[in-house]
DNA sequence: CCTACCGATCGGTAGG
DNA sequence: CCTACCGATCGGTAGG
């Protein structure tokens, strides 16, 4: 900060003018998707004119990846935190629900970007990095669940581990506004309050237990076959 | 289709391009986006130049509007059948789970372009739209199940209706790959096989009655306040 | 890291 | 429903 020394202030200033690129790249591609944010908006952003992009990255896809790559490794760390706690299964995919990123920077919009605006080995490489970063540390603590007796079996109608985490990263999603009734023109009305903590819980509370009622377990809610039809 | 009579071929044709310049757009907007798929696109797979295809609606945004229009009247119908249908709870949901688009044309795309790349008019009615036409049906479903006492009451840490709607929509949400392994390079691989009815059971009997073992229900599992702790 | 500029493509219009 | 064309914007390059 302070050492504005002639000879170093390049080789000083290029990482962190890389970090500035890359932290607007986020932000930018997080809230818009990869193909409606342009390289010009991220320059714009930073402070720098688009061609200097070019200095840091080969292409808009370098940096998107660049950019991801980060982001995946950031929720690695603080994934495997969490997963390796120990104690209370519940407990913790509540704080994997709280801690995965959900409002703006949309889940949903990250996996269109990879699976449809990248190029096949860019695409790989995420779905990899995906999988090893984020599934795997959510599946780990459902086996931990299966280890100790207090998730079904998957071979008895339970599910197995990692099918388990990608159910729970589905439940993240946030989908239109369930209460806008008559309200008028609200822009960007997206589950208003809905109070964080409660989707927190129903989340977690109905991939555990379930929405039926206990006393209708082998009931006509049929969780086999389905022998009764109306 | 005979008819060929001149005073009345445009008349004719003029629904018949509509319909299928209609068609076009709902395939390619629904596989790639909305920001993806140019007007050139669409009037190709017509057999049409592009600027005809601003004889049959206003602008880009009109015509996608027109076409989503048309896919929530149809889901509208659809649903409306199965949730009539009276009977299994179970057995309905599922048949709402195998009823609704999921392989291609991506749901969270749908999300995605109605909230991000529409103006606020439009975006304001396919809102309306959808909770109209989707998640009301299936809502309807979880009201009857609630009535019969086969679900827990929403007072009582169960959820309500239009919550437990907009939980089965997320579940149906497609994510990448769980298990490419060491496969390689295949290009679009989105969960391979996880044959179609598996998939439909897993997501109905998770909703319905959870992960957790039966006899874990009181358990460090927590479904309250989480009270045991690592 | 800048200025200047490229070819391609976009949504949309003019005019018939 | 076509040809011809518009201004804007895109990702990326040249050259310093």
């Amino acid at each position: 900060m302070a050492r504005r020394q002639r000879g170093h202030q390049a080789v000083e200033d290029v990482g962190e003018t890389r970090r500035t690129i890359l932290r607007a790249a986020h932000e930018l591609f997080m809230a818009h998707g990869y193909r409606a944010v342009s390289t010009r908006q991220i320059a714009d952003a930073c402070g720098l004119t688009q061609p200097a992009l070019y200095h840091h990255f080969a292409d808009k896809q370098d940096l998107y990846v660049a950019m991801l790559r980060e982001e995946l490794d950031a929720l690695h760390a603080g994934l495997e935190r969490i997963a390796r706690r120990g104690g209370d299964v519940g407990e913790r995919l509540r704080q994997v629900v709280r801690y995965m990123p959900a409002e703006r920077q949309d889940m949903g919009q990250m996996f269109h970007d990879i699976d449809r605006e990248l190029g096949p080995e860019a695409r790989h490489e995420l779905h990899e990095s995906f999988h090893g970063s984020v599934v795997a540390p959510i599946a780990a603590i459902f086996t931990d669940g299966l280890r100790h007796g207090l998730l079904r079996d998957p071979r008895q109608g339970g599910a197995d581990p990692v099918a388990a985490a990608f159910l729970l990263l589905s439940m993240l999603r946030h989908l239109p506004a369930p209460d806008f009734g008559d309200a008028g023109q609200d822009p960007v009305s997206v589950a208003p309050s809905a109070s964080a903590t409660g989707r927190v819980d129903l989340i977690v509370d109905v991939l555990l237990h379930g929405l039926a009622a206990p006393e209708a377990r082998d009931d006509g809610t049929g969780s086999d076959g389905g022998a009764s039809s109306g």
